[in-house]
DNA sequence: TCATTTGTTTGATAAAAATCAAATTGATCA
DNA sequence: TGATCAATTTGATTTTTATCAAACAAATGA
């Protein structure tokens, strides 16, 4: 793990293209500022490396600034799952408030590097600014969501219907963030693929192979391109947000 | 749905055995006193009533009373997972803050009363006690890890031993509300267990079967005894927080 | 460069759970 | 009280996915 305490103009959130995705949404200039002196330290992990483990005392929350990372619970007999993939502006470590520490581990899936917030003095913080205080509960209110909508693909849903669902995910949040939204880079393995989708690996890439044969995606290692939106969208159980044709 | 706006003395805050689970936790009785003055509406629901549905505009937060509901989480095609089972004391409705609605359905699985918490308003007040905003963080953060623990059963566990870890988490609530921890009754029907740990209910009731057959419980419909907790835990991948015995 | 290790794919078989079907039990109501 | 309906259990069979095994490909390092 690297530290690095820079004041250098493009560590801030005053600054940060990401600041839409990330805590300063729908603050004024002057709140963000404030912001700044909050987060003023950041880690940067190699691929590999953890970020907190299940257990670590809780310091502070972190948000992604650039890489991917996962999170994964684990159960004493030493199965593990994979919880999350982490990109860019989102947020980390939500996990540790309740109880003062850890319950995930967060490990780095490729070069990546994350901003400190320190817990404390941010609920200090978040009272002198509402709309902050806001902005944090929806942010801990939408991990909620997220994980329903994973449960809800753990327990409704078939292998080919879980990947389907799996791969618009990713490509919606990378949209979101200005990359095309139907060819990328998958950063993780098959094998955590498999654990996030609770899969077995073998069965992660015969579907991929399906898909592929079926003209849905196309792949090679961990190079995808999605062909068929619309034909993925129906396997994930929902309409393309994207189809806005006589139908709508 | 039966609204009561009373301010008979057994409806306070500062005087509801369900304290020690609900928002007052750790707050001084003075402040309790102020959430007294936000939580003065409560609802009555029978059995099968909503509290809210997806996409109702988030108004309030709700804390149990008395009763057990459900909350689901449902696909556009049709499919619900139910994703969780509230018991006195636990907090509904934290999905919605994120969006400004509600993204799960809440229902009552008997009758139940439950406290209303205007949400606006208790942003105000969380703002003024800060003992207050950390132990709303405290339940938002948890019911990550809640459902995180939920993830981990349906991704990474076999019929049996979800529903194994299924009993002795409910095991373990009734028990923290004061009522013995082997003997209980399910307020849930086996199809809502059965959506709840991703299998079918006649799955579920051969496992239940087995799980009398092998000594491990007695059940007759929903009533239910847990004789054999060590081998459920170990079922569940945990060793028995409850047994300190030579090997601790 | 080749050798080794790691990750991925594909095939054959087994296990787990789903599905289909029927029987049984319990609850509700005339 | 019996009749009807709903929920649950049990059995037979099928489907899905896991497991075991091997081949293959890519990445790493001497």
């Amino acid at each position: 793990m690297n530290y690095s305490n820079s004041d250098s103009p493009n560590s801030k959130c005053s600054v940060c293209v990401l600041g839409q995705f990330c805590l300063p949404v729908g603050l004024a200039p002057s709140d963000v500022a404030k912001i700044d002196t909050l987060v003023k330290e950041r880690v940067r992990l190699q691929k590999g490396e953890n970020l907190y483990r299940h257990g670590d005392p809780l310091s502070s929350v972190y948000s992604v600034r650039f890489g991917t990372l996962k999170t994964e619970f684990g159960l004493q007999d030493g199965r593990q799952q994979v919880i999350g993939f982490h990109l860019p502006g989102e947020i980390l470590g939500l996990d540790g408030i309740g109880e003062g520490h850890y319950q995930s581990n967060a490990i780095a899936l490729e070069e990546s590097e994350v901003c400190i917030i320190r817990y404390e003095a941010f609920e200090d913080l978040a009272r002198q600014i509402p709309v902050l205080q806001h902005q944090f509960h929806r942010i801990l209110s939408r991990e909620i969501t997220q994980d329903q909508r994973h449960l809800l693909s753990l327990g409704s849903m078939r292998a080919e219907e879980r990947l389907a669902a799996f791969l618009l995910n990713l490509s919606q949040r990378l949209a979101a963030r200005g990359y095309v939204n139907n060819e990328f880079d998958l950063r993780m393995s098959r094998v955590e693929i498999g654990s996030y989708l609770g899969i077995q690996i073998e069965t992660v890439s015969r579907m991929l192979s399906r898909f592929a044969e079926s003209g849905l995606i196309q792949i090679q290692q961990r190079h995808l391109k999605l062909i068929d939106m619309d034909g993925l969208y129906e396997l994930a159980g929902v309409p393309n947000p994207d189809r806005t044709t006589q139908n709508n």
